[in-house]
Order: C-alpha cells, then sequence, then structure tokens
DNA sequence: ATCAATGCAAAGGTTTTGCAAAAAT
DNA sequence: ATTTTTGCAAAACCTTTGCATTGAT
C-alpha cells in the first residue's frame, strides 16, 4: 500500500517512523482537492490523535514538503496551505489553480502547456526546471455574474 | 512625467497626495526587476525622507497594489515582496519568475503563452481571468553545474 | 475646516525554537 | 544505548491596528 512506501522514504533519509507522520500524512491524503492549513491539518489531526502538538504540524509538513510528498501553496489570504503533491506521475507537476477573488474559491485544473517555456529557458539562460506553479486569478463563473450588476464595486 | 500620471490616479480616487506615497512608488520604480520587501523598502525609503514609519510603508504598498501600480510577488521564502507592476502595457501582465533552489536568485522573463489556457478556462467553467502568475522552480545555470558535484546533497 | 494619512507603540497572527521527556532504531 | 522526535511554552517574525497628531484639500 501507499503509506509503506512512505514508511520507506522516511528511512531511507534516515528520518523515524512516527505515528504522528503517518497520520499527518493521512490528514492530507484523505482530502484530495483540499489546500489545508498547518492549523487546519492540526485540528484534524487531533481528532485521530489528540496530544499531537501544533509544532509537530509545522515540522512535520516541512519533512513531507522536503520528501516531495507534499507541496506548499498559496493563495495571498495569509495562510500557507498543503496539499497532497502530484510527483511520482511522470516527474513533472501539472496541477494548477485558479482563485477567484471576489469569493475566494480555488479552482484546480492539469495543464502541461509549460513545457515549450520550459525547454526556451533551458536554452536561452541554461535554467534547469524541476517544478511549477501556475497561478490565475480572476472571477468564478458565480461572481462574474455577480460582478456585471455591481459595477459601482469594481470601477 | 510617470509621476504626475501617479498623482492623477490618487486624486480620481480621492486620496491624498502625501510625499510618503511619492517617495515609496519611487524607491521601488528605481529598481526595475528588483523584488522589495516591505522591510528593504522602508529602508530604501528612509534614505530620503528618515521620519517615514514602517506602517505607512505597508499602508502604502497597500494602495499602490490596489491602484495596480505594483505587484505583490512571493518567492516562498517568508517575504512578501513588490515589483513595479507591467499594467498599462496591454491590458494582460506577462512577467513571470523563475527561483533557483538553491541559491534563491531569481530570473524575471516574459511569456504569453497562457491566453490559449485562459480562453480554454472560460469555455469550460466560466472562469474569467484577470491575472496570472507563473513561478518557476529549479536550478540556475550555476547551481545546476554544482549539483553534479554534490550528489549526496541531493540524495 | 474637514477628512485622510502618518508615526509610534501595542497587539495580532502565524511560524519557529529551546528544552526536557518520550519514542524509535 | 543512541539519536531523533515530540509537546509545551516562549520567542521570533511579519503585518495590522488604535489613536493622537500632522498634513492635504
Amino acid at each position: 500500500m501507499e503509506q509503506e512506501r512512505f514508511k520507506e522514504t522516511l528511512r531511507r533519509r534516515g528520518l523515524k517512523v512516527t505515528n504522528q507522520r503517518l497520520l499527518v500524512l493521512e490528514t492530507i491524503a484523505d482530502r484530495p482537492g483540499q489546500h489545508l492549513t498547518a492549523e487546519e491539518i492540526y485540528e484534524l489531526t487531533k481528532e485521530k490523535y489528540p496530544e499531537i502538538g501544533l509544532a509537530t504540524i509545522y515540522r512535520t509538513v516541512q519533512v513531507l514538503v522536503e520528501l516531495g510528498v507534499i507541496d506548499k501553496v498559496s493563495f495571498d489570504d495569509g495562510f500557507v496551505r498543503y496539499e497532497l503533491g502530484d510527483a511520482g506521475q511522470d516527474s513533472r507537476h501539472h496541477h494548477h489553480h485558479a482563485i477567484c477573488q471576489r469569493c475566494g474559491s480555488v479552482i484546480s485544473f492539469e495543464g502541461d502547456l509549460l513545457e515549450t517555456l520550459e525547454e526556451a529557458l533551458y536554452d536561452t539562460i541554461g535554467f534547469v526546471v524541476t517544478d511549477h506553479e501556475v497561478k490565475l486569478t480572476g472571477y468564478c463563473r458565480e461572481c462574474a455574474k455577480g460582478k456585471e450588476n455591481n459595477m459601482e464595486e469594481i470601477n
């Protein structure tokens, strides 16, 4: 199963397999498509392991990010958020976000149209891309509708 | 000159033209291509106006972002940064960043290959894109070189 | 004269750190 | 037995806010 691979990854790096690490990953893995803050991960993990501390959450997500198991994302709302990484798929990440600037909803979508850009970057300045993040801002369908009725607010 | 247009923008919004606002914008505008933190803007602006307070910097960059004069960017190093906006060019921003994960250097580049993606997003889910940000992570030429000689560190 | 903007200091919120105790190898 | 990890509380950090004063219109 998936968890065995994670334990193996920890051991390979000389890190210890702890209940806290397994549970934090489980919390995130059980909610694909969500983008959890440290505080949210803390509250959710406490349901299964009430004695866990917030500092452990911070230390654990740091480890998980370093291992490439989860990704760090930010939607500029003052919180750093974490989501399951799409590592292991085909070595590149193709997972992006569209953030509604009115209601704050986040839509995730796939797309691999950055490959030509990445090749060009390597050819011109020698930059080797290992990861990329595309963040689109705008208005989701609902809010785009509402916007038309509220032009005073916008301009 | 450029500054007149800024004063005009402030007035049009009912905001007052103050020395602090002019100087903060000048600090940023004088350093194209740099990505300054609030603290850096504070230190630099203090050279010209020693009595300015850090709170004013925070309040001013907030205004400048709202006016679209500067953009807020983050390279996940714990600082929010600001750079001159490329607004006014042709209504869309085409300015992106490649961040070296070893040395932290940031390379800015242009590119408008997101248009097809944005059209597709509108056609499929009705999302109206007003801005976009592309963040590439990887290794700059120098660090990519160094990496080959230091595989222990990486794996 | 009016109302917005500033500076300072204090408060706010998230994230990190020191350290002794507990757990994993 | 050794070394890492944890939990707690305190500290650090960036950012925001309250308020009296100053400054712009």
